[in-house]
DNA sequence: CTAAGAATTAGAGCGCGCTCTAAGTCAATG
DNA sequence: CATTGACTTAGAGCGCGCTCTAATTCTTAG
């Protein structure tokens, strides 16, 4: 079968993954990726496994994972397969911080509604039937 | 009645509100909390007036907001009760984007769990049924 | 009365995660 | 074959939210 995998330019993978161009190659630079394909002209060529790395990392970072445990687990991911029980307890550990972090948001949630009830309240507004006039 | 209502040092206040005395000195200087009382000898002395703005305030940040916005929202409470509606609506504006940031911190557990059970599956582990060997 | 420990101030410093700059190379179009 | 614009690098700069420092004053225990 021909290989014609698709590739993407740096601007290419930064419209795909939300992350800016600077960050990939700043990504790049610190560990957190490994050094991607070139081109002859040795620009960055990314193909469809580096755009699902760079997701992944996406979806740590947007978790609140600093950028110093994502090069750990970058780092046991390059180890080999006898890393895999240590994947899976950072991505645990993570998941758990990831539970708290829901738990105190949602209760804040309810802090903040209970807040704009109140103020709605100060009004002599029905919470459920307040509807937004113009000014 | 007796007017002995409690106050606390910004030790105190610290302890109590998970916000640390440095940090209590810092809101004060930026404005974001109005200066507070004092002791004859010049030290701070929080109310639990003081207290609970601190915790609404703290539950303002905790869930993203920039203390650029927490400032205008104090300004609009220093502003008199004719800014209620504008408080309203800065917190209803709040309380849309936490919305969508739980929506996203959802989405990426998901992704998290998956690549967990993921990693199991190569370990040839039934995921409900793993038990943490030790080591 | 002394000494320890907590409070005060203005301002400097820091860690994080980007984000941008400058100087240069390369690719594609008319 | 010149121009436009994307790409390259190493390194500087930045915005945010604290966090700490230094020099000083106040409170409290012995």
């Amino acid at each position: 079968m021909s290989d014609v995998e698709p590739q993407y330019t740096i601007e290419e993978a930064a419209q795909r993954t939300g992350v800016s161009a600077h960050t990939l190659r700043y990504y790049e630079r610190i560990g957190l990726l490994d050094p991607v394909g070139r081109a002859p002209s040795g620009h960055r060529r990314y193909t469809e496994g580096d755009i699902g790395l760079i997701e992944f990392l996406t979806c740590l970072r947007q978790t609140g994972m600093p950028i110093r445990a994502m090069q750990h687990f970058m780092a046991l991911m390059r180890a080999g397969d006898h890393t895999i029980p240590d994947r899976i307890e950072a991505l645990a550990a993570h998941r758990e911080a990831l539970t708290e972090q829901l738990a105190l948001l949602r209760r804040h949630f309810e802090a903040i509604t209970n807040k704009i009830e109140y103020y709605r309240a100060l009004l002599g507004e029905h919470p459920d039937e307040l509807i937004r006039s113009g000014h």
